[in-house]
DNA sequence: TTGTAAGCGTTATCAG
DNA sequence: CTGATAACGCTTACAA
């Protein structure tokens, strides 16, 4: 194995020091157009690259952007493995950062005080928060003066980073308007937390279509998370034992698709005997059977949009909130309420 | 901002050298009792945390782990958004890597030659290959002395590096049997490329499965990819078109979902007029409707193996080529052949 | 326009 | 058992 060329190495084949060299690759100061060059082919021969550990030691720049991710027990996987709504946004954000010579590291930390070692062992220059976490993590990396975007957030939460977000009211807005339109009173609102202000915006949204129309909106039905199919089917089951509703409205397409799978096993229909709606329309969705009525989030461009915000940060640019907008898509798993 | 502490305030407060301080960090030489328990008491008090970026720069070693994933359009986007393979694949990796204390990079890399700037770059201690790359990559690898698993991928392609794979021949096998004991003997099997070891290797299962059934096999079906629920549609129109099969084998599951989606939409049933089989499990698979007959590759187990292996050799340890086993999932797909 | 030398935080070599 | 001192590869005042 040949050894690696160094910096050191090129310099001495153009004949030059280490700090012309530098100086060309940095682009700063005035090397003559000759040196310049001479270093430039030099680089060349030896297949010179550049020491990103060593750089990130002196610059304290990685060219490393972390993305923090929810956590199920201790581990990504199971939020990573049931919902591809996070796959689809971390394959956007990694398409920016490569196009920006950054790398991505991904985590999902337990402990807040491991951010700030994270942070710091690493050398991360920017970080992507993926939904909403404790305060004192923000304030903490506000104290490291790490340039952060949240994604899916609302900014009251965030000690002041710029978020990414969708106009979660306007979508359930959308989705009790289009159950309404098809004549569904009894509608079942699928939450988990109601404290998460992603899910308090929606129902906002969902309440206000109710009232406008004059309906009487039943209260929402608890469910363990809006983000695993097994939630879902265990909410779809409960849906349908009340036998009340003709409509359910949940918090992603990997939920709706459990409660799908329930009224199937139950003998049912979708939609004929209960409508769905979705969140988030991740791929998946549009090719289902019944292709699933769902809330267009632009997963991808909000991963992106994200993602140019950070590197713009990270540059010494300023950025602020951005809201993205949605939009119902209408499939096949909503229909006219019976009767 | 208070400024993080180095291993030079830990040894000012404990009123040793950096050098002693080293030692305790990794536990070399012998410490006596006593200043080890200064040493340690300093550290606690400073919240002093190992700047990995140096350590990186004199041993030589990053704890960072490269996954390479195949390419589509210059991204990696393409591939994780349409087959949740690789997610399952990663999130697996990315435990492993973190309870080792590893972190993960994720790429796809064009150009062979980007390679060995990006192991270099980032001194990354070991690569996991997901799929088939050219070989010239492997010799690079190889001549550069980094410890590398392969993970889907037959040995004789690979320059040597340990593979982690999964039983395709018998994959292809089972699937095939399970469709004769349904009485199909007009079965389209997909593929994209009869060189890729793996897909010929399934192939070859199918092959025996009618040979010792004295049933003869139509000719494969070529499709665009094994990949993308798109090339599974339009294999799907094209095998109700022809009006022959009465079942069809896919290279995925994704794929499957591709041609079920094409058959709902001609106004057919699956399996009443045709039965499909996937390949793979992905978590998405029980939860359709129909739930999908596959072969199960144990996503999970595979990325966990193959992470393990490469920490392993990391460490110095040997390992070699591991094959898992496969079963048949025999779910609401596939049905009797009509007639 | 180019070079010298110190420094980034850590480990490794070699003494003491 | 402990400590100087020189690396690791690169950047950055400061000189020349």
């Amino acid at each position: 194995m040949e050894k690696r060329a160094t910096i050191r190495d090129v310099a001495e084949r153009a004949k030059v020091s280490k700090t012309t060299v530098s100086y060309v690759l940095n682009d700063v100061k005035k090397v003559s157009e000759d040196t310049r060059k001479r270093v430039l082919e030099a680089m060349a021969e030896l297949h010179y690259e550049p020491d990103f550990t060593a750089i990130s030691l002196t610059k304290r720049k990685s060219q490393l952007i972390g993305v923090i991710m929810p956590l199920v027990n201790e581990s990504i996987a199971a939020v990573m493995q049931e919902n591809t709504y996070f796959n689809e946004m971390i394959s956007a954000i990694e398409k920016v950062a490569r196009e920006n010579g950054f790398d991505i590291l991904l985590t999902g930390l337990a402990e807040p005080e491991r951010y700030r070692a994270w942070v710091q062992k690493r050398h991360l220059d920017g970080l992507l928060f993926l939904g909403l976490f404790p305060e004192e993590i923000y304030s903490e990396m506000r104290s490291m003066d790490v340039p952060a975007i949240l994604i899916d957030t609302y900014e009251t939460h965030t000690g002041d980073y710029p978020s990414v977000n969708v106009d979660d009211e306007k979508g359930g807005y959308e989705a009790a308007r289009h159950l309404l339109a098809l004549g569904h009173k009894q509608t079942a609102f699928l939450t988990s937390n109601r404290a998460d202000p992603v899910e308090r915006e929606r129902y906002k949204g969902f309440q206000r279509a109710y009232k406008e129309a004059a309906v009487k909106l039943p209260p929402p039905v608890e469910t363990a998370s809006v983000h695993s199919f097994e939630s879902g089917y265990a909410a779809g089951r409960k849906i349908l034992e009340e036998e009340r509703f003709t409509a359910v409205s949940a918090g992603s397409d990997t939920t709706a698709l459990g409660i799908v799978r329930a009224v199937h096993d139950a003998g049912k229909e979708v939609p004929g005997d209960l409508s769905v709606t979705g969140f988030d329309d991740i791929r998946m969705s549009r090719y289902l059977t019944p292709a699933l009525t769902t809330v267009r989030q632009h997963i991808e461009r909000k991963g992106m949009i994200a993602a140019k915000k950070l590197v713009h940060v990270i540059n010494g640019g300023q950025e602020k909130a951005e809201m993205i907008d949605i939009e119902l898509v209408v499939r096949d798993s909503t229909g006219p309420a019976p009767g």
